[in-house]
DNA sequence: TCAAAAGTGTTTGGTTTACACCCATGA
DNA sequence: TCATGGGTGTAAACCAAACACTTTTGA
């Protein structure tokens, strides 16, 4: 492990990861707990010299939940010189005894900071070498991270709810098939306020990206919603294109 | 001048600053010649081991222009790793004898992109020691840059695009006093669409982001139209809390 | 048969768009 | 005096917000 420290990656440029799932009408983070301070961390990573900031990040992701495939994006670049003190001295690799990584920890970093939407109950959380857990925490539930990993987890829920308005969401963090409460559940939920049913489903319909299905949940009480899955095609052009233009 | 090239310098890590001005009605970007490969490119900078990026950039931008304090943003990072060769490969510093400085320009950067929005009249252009020009280029005038820097302007047009909707613009692009036609000739540029009159002036007016003033422009044609300041205080507030709520 | 959730449509009000007339100025 | 640009108001269209009734289901 300690092999990388020297060869193969670049230094002073790492990336942060905020990666979002949803369960339980919560919206969720992927934490790691980090080995001897026990602090909690956004999952991270550094960069090959053959790869862009995006494939490291893939690779980052892939590497914690084994997943690929998923909507992943850089939001902000976080690059004070001590905001590896923010929250407190690095008490862990660096009085670990960790030997060779401590040069390399001791850096500074500029750090590229990415979110990703992926469905929860696909994500196989797997912790990394420094750490000894990686879990889903609700936000709610979140309180000190390491460094500066609350500005960075702010920063990223601050551009989720700006891009919620000209970008669809929901494709990896819902099921294949979903009903329209748990859409609108997704969307009050990362706006943190409560929609008109009526004109969210008529507003989200608009925009042509899901198919009706057919009824479902045997399991739930009382009248059965329908299941919608998402159109594919016109999600994808709806990512590239927007929902709507500005001015 | 070479001694940055090993000292108190990050490696691997550049900035490009994509500095907008507007004159006669026309959206500009200060671009440098580079002295050997006669190649446009945007001016760039590198960040000292004490300072942030936002550090570097206005630090950047104050070396290109002499101007401090002006709205300066990053919005997005440039890392393949073969960006460097994007256009053509940089003919320029790597065989033209520079000595030292051949190993700090081959190095692979991770370029953050931050883009300026200044006033063309306050700006002294100045170029850097790689550079024989540092000029002011319309838009359409602009064919062929260095590396990728193409995309990096693209990229740094469709975000102050998108800002316009959600942020108020003018201050620093136009000059102390104003007009409304010329403010809306900068949105209309910005957009690359024209704006109805009417329309437009009942629009900026709801934001209460200007303070009407007397009449003007003996020099001008015409009816005079009145002069406009922005209102610092609300302009500010708008900066930091939008112009418009999504969803 | 009732309570709770889901499906659907209509009314209302505000915002945006389209559009027309008058005024001031220099040629 | 006329062409050009600038100032202002109003009607129509559109979109968003508010709101009510019916259906289904399990208890």
């Amino acid at each position: 492990m300690a092999d990388f420290m020297k060869e193969g990656f670049l230094n002073h440029i790492s990336l942060d990861c905020v990666i979002f799932g949803f369960h339980n009408n919560q919206l969720k983070v992927l934490l790691l707990q980090m080995k001897y301070s026990k602090e909690w961390a956004l999952p991270g990573g550094f960069v090959k010299e053959t790869e862009s900031m995006e494939e490291a990040a893939a690779r980052t992701l892939e590497e914690r939940t084994g997943l690929r495939e998923i909507f992943l994006q850089q939001f902000h670049v976080f690059s004070e010189p001590k905001r590896s003190k923010i929250n407190h001295a690095v008490k862990d690799l660096k009085n670990s005894g960790a030997g060779p990584d401590e040069k390399w920890f001791n850096q500074r970093f500029i750090s590229v900071g990415f979110y990703a939407l992926v469905d929860f109950e696909k994500a196989t959380p797997m912790h990394d070498f420094f750490s000894e857990k990686c879990e889903w925490k609700a936000l709610e539930e979140i309180d000190r991270l390491m460094m500066d990993h609350n500005q960075i987890l702010d920063k990223a829920l601050e551009t989720l709810r700006l891009q919620l308005s000209y970008l669809p969401i929901g494709y990896n963090l819902l099921p294949e098939k979903f009903t329209m409460p748990e859409l609108q559940k997704l969307y009050e939920t990362l706006l943190g306020r409560k929609l008109d049913r009526r004109n969210f489903q008529r507003k989200i319909l608009s925009w042509k990206i899901l198919n009706k299905l057919e009824e479902q949940k045997k399991g739930g009480a009382y009248k059965a919603p329908f299941l919608y899955e998402f159109n594919l095609e016109n999600y994808n052009t709806a990512l590239k294109e927007g929902l709507s233009d500005p001015m």
